[in-house]
DNA sequence: CAGCATCCACGTAGATACTG
DNA sequence: CAGTATCTACGTGGATGCTG
């Protein structure tokens, strides 16, 4: 796995791709892009419209992030193609990072799907509190099939 | 926290949500939606075109996904109100999974992101080697500012 | 068929402390 | 300022075995 060249591993990548198969890269490569913290930084720099922002800027606007998550997250990206880190040698150093055009592509797909999240929280929280008292109430369930026959746990979502 | 009721969270709601930060439930509901399975079962049931699949036929497009896995997506997206589980009493129990127009809304989304891992995958892997490549060759480095002076892991993406 | 229960291992996030 | 290093702990996910 360590040894395969760029050329056969690009050779192999004709090979149709598809996400829903494990051994897929693409597989791996939804499972690094479906992260919170990667839809979060990438949609921060998609706000900031083009222009970069410093890594302190990004540890302020999402706040909570610890410095670790933050780091791991902007250097698994940058890896990835889709952002750019510039070091200023200043006397404080400054480090700016900015969204490539392939970083871009993909800023507008999270920031959509962050989007969906904060307008469609109230229609999920609403879901949830429904499932979360049936088991009590069927009132029907003789229909010949029934939805939703969970076993309801009351736990919080947390 | 436990005892807040509907109307209460439902008012609380009105407060502006923003993702970014770490206590607003959008956060949470994001970190749930960017979720590698949740992405590929969405895009599964969205590709039946609004027509159901069985717990079965999920498996198998899914090739890999371990039962609990799979069980456990489902019912964290039934929960949501995502899409609706139908348990058909015959025989051999039949269980259908279909999405709510909710989910089909989030399905785009989700489509979308996991056909941009499928798109842009080989723009990926030929950032991710020349990136492991560097701290190598330079070339440049004296330019006032830099880009990209990671320690270079080469460790594979796993 | 469609799960659920249990066990276990690994990764990963988080807190904390230190550095160029 | 912008990280890095280390340690810990919990969650996540896989394998296995059993059930209606």
């Amino acid at each position: 796995m360590a040894t395969t060249t760029a050329a056969q591993r690009r050779a192999q990548a004709r090979i149709e791709y598809d996400a829903f198969i494990r051994s897929c890269p693409t597989n791996q490569l939804l499972d690094r892009i479906s992260d919170k913290w990667v839809s979060l930084v990438v949609s921060a720099l998609a706000q900031a419209d083009g222009a970069s922002m410093r890594y302190s800027d990004l540890g302020r606007k999402l706040a909570g992030i610890s410095p670790k998550m933050l780091t791991q997250t902007l250097r698994s990206l940058e890896r990835d193609g889709i952002l750019v880190r510039t070091v200023t040698p200043s006397v404080p150093v400054r480090v700016d990072y900015e969204l490539t055009p392939l970083g871009t592509s993909l800023a507008g797909l999270l920031s959509a799907v962050k989007d969906w999240a904060e307008l469609h929280i109230e229609e999920v929280n609403e879901a949830r509190e429904r499932y979360d008292d049936d088991g009590d109430a069927p009132s029907e369930g003789s229909a010949g099939s029934v939805s939703s026959v969970g076993s309801g746990r009351s736990s919080s979502a947390s």
